[in-house]
DNA sequence: TCTGGGGTCCTTCCACGT
DNA sequence: TCTGACGTGGAAGGACCC
């Protein structure tokens, strides 16, 4: 039996903004965060065929990739398509693991008793992938790839294989061979420190980990690493799909266009970072022991420092007075210390009785209930007015042409396409800045009635 | 124009109590 | 009273994932 499917929403950010920008499709599209220190979030199929990348820097990107489309994450229409994408799999099955917003875990043993969504999840692996496929395509009208395994690793190998839009079956008897073949560096968890320490000793593939032995991986790896990474190459993978994950702690931390220099800059901007991390405390419904704040020297070196109350506690003050310890007791409090590029503050030893669970069904209700947590998304919800820094990629109505979205804008004039997921294709037209013109919220997902 | 932001887990070091 | 061994737990750093 294949009891495990891992389902991947193609290049998800991008796919949405394709799916509610008609005339990108079939362009190069590439979501990145604006500002000199941003990086590639997702690209699109055709963008990467010009060689960008995921966590690519955006300005090299730029550079090999100018005539793409470059847009601003929009989080909340992430967020509400993906609960619109997970929900019938959520009726369907008891168990499903979300690893983000794009990627889950299916238990296919788990189907609920009289779900709408039916079929013979276990005895028909090939049309189980394509039914759960239908089913995200039908809900939201975006394309995944599902893998179908003995196990969470071969599941999640197999998917790969099968992107985009595809569907891939990893028999039993064929998951040796099919293992032994990939790179090392496949296997979750083996990242570019532990490639380059594994490629130093020769083994470049899961059947070269085979042949090292697990005393030479433990011996490179570590223990705990090593002993695991030696299972995965065996196909041995015993992780549960488990539903419901206790998060573990809480924060946020934010890079700077332009170095921090002294303890007073610092300090004067530990103050919005302290309460963005502590809104998401406080929405976790969680209460905090440690409060740890993370430093990122200009030459990229990091430190953090913690400073941990007697008991778990939500008093903002509390916190605050924490978070302020923690930062005066940093190399940053130093004199003479070197610019900061990034500062975070995170909560951990959360309190165990008032927090939630994450990747509950309840969870993808609370995504849409939830309020935008970027601020320009915040404005947007509020119909602020189309200013020249306005992110490009952001949602906006105007007075008269209606619903549109911002290309760009300068010189007292926004660029804009009015167009949505069901118009054709709109030329860029310039609108003056003005009353307007408004920012206004994501337009909702939308099934696809005839897939 | 170097290198995001949200996390988890593991290792190492050190302080402390027995 | 001093010293070493040992377990434990917190802090810090690092690797990894999406």
């Amino acid at each position: 039996m294949l009891p495990v499917a891992h389902l991947d929403l193609d290049a998800f950010y991008a796919a949405v903004e394709e799916r509610q920008k008609p005339s990108l499709r079939g362009r190069a599209v590439v979501i990145a965060g604006r500002g000199g220190r941003g990086v590639v979030a997702t690209a699109n199929y055709k963008a990467r065929e010009l060689g960008v990348h995921s966590a690519m820097p955006s300005w090299q990107g730029r550079a090999l990739a100018p005539t793409a489309a470059w847009i601003s994450p929009r989080m909340q229409a992430y967020s509400e398509h993906s609960a619109a994408a997970l929900a019938p799999l959520y009726a369907t099955f008891e168990r499903i693991e979300q690893i983000a917003s794009d990627e889950v875990y299916i238990d296919l043993t788990s189907a609920r008793a009289g779900a709408e969504l039916r079929h013979d999840w276990t005895g028909d692996p090939a049309g189980a992938a394509r039914a759960l496929q239908r089913a995200v395509l039908r809900a939201v009208g975006l394309t995944c790839s599902v893998g179908v395994a003995r196990h969470k690793l071969g599941a999640k190998l197999t998917s790969e294989t099968a992107k985009p839009a595809g569907t891939a079956v990893l028999a039993a008897d064929e998951e040796d061979a099919f293992l032994a073949a990939l790179p090392a560096k496949a296997l979750p968890g083996i990242g570019p420190v532990s490639a380059q320490k594994l490629g130093s000793a020769g083994i470049r593939t899961v059947g070269d980990l085979r042949s090292a032995g697990e005393h030479t991986l433990v011996g490179l790896l570590g223990s705990a690493h090593g002993t695991a990474m030696w299972d995965l190459a065996h196909g041995r993978d015993t992780r549960p799909v488990e539903h419901e994950r206790v998060r573990k702690s809480v924060g946020s931390e934010r890079t700077y266009a332009r170095d921090l220099h002294g303890l007073d800059e610092v300090r004067a901007a530990l103050g919005p970072v302290f309460a963005d991390a502590y809104s998401r405390l406080v929405r976790s419904g969680s209460a905090a022991r440690t409060v740890t704040v993370k430093l990122r020297y200009a030459d990229f070196t990091g430190e953090t420092r913690a400073t941990s109350l007697a008991a778990p506690s939500d008093d903002e003050r509390l916190l605050h007075d924490a978070a302020q310890r923690s930062l005066v007791a940093s190399g940053a409090a130093r004199p003479g210390a070197l610019g900061i590029r990034l500062l975070g503050v995170a909560f951990s030893s959360l309190d165990e009785v008032t927090q939630l669970t994450l990747d509950a069904p309840e969870r993808v209700v609370h995504d849409l209930a939830e309020p935008a947590e970027d601020p320009d998304e915040v404005e947007q919800s509020a119909g602020a007015i189309v200013a020249e820094d306005s992110a490009p990629g952001a949602d906006v109505l105007h007075e008269s042409l209606g619903r549109g979205w911002l290309v760009g804008a300068g010189h007292g004039v926004a660029s804009v396409r009015f167009e949505t997921s069901t118009s054709a294709p709109a030329r860029t037209r310039g609108v003056p800045l003005g009353d307007a013109l408004r920012h206004t919220s994501p337009e909702p997902p939308r099934p696809e009635p005839d897939a």
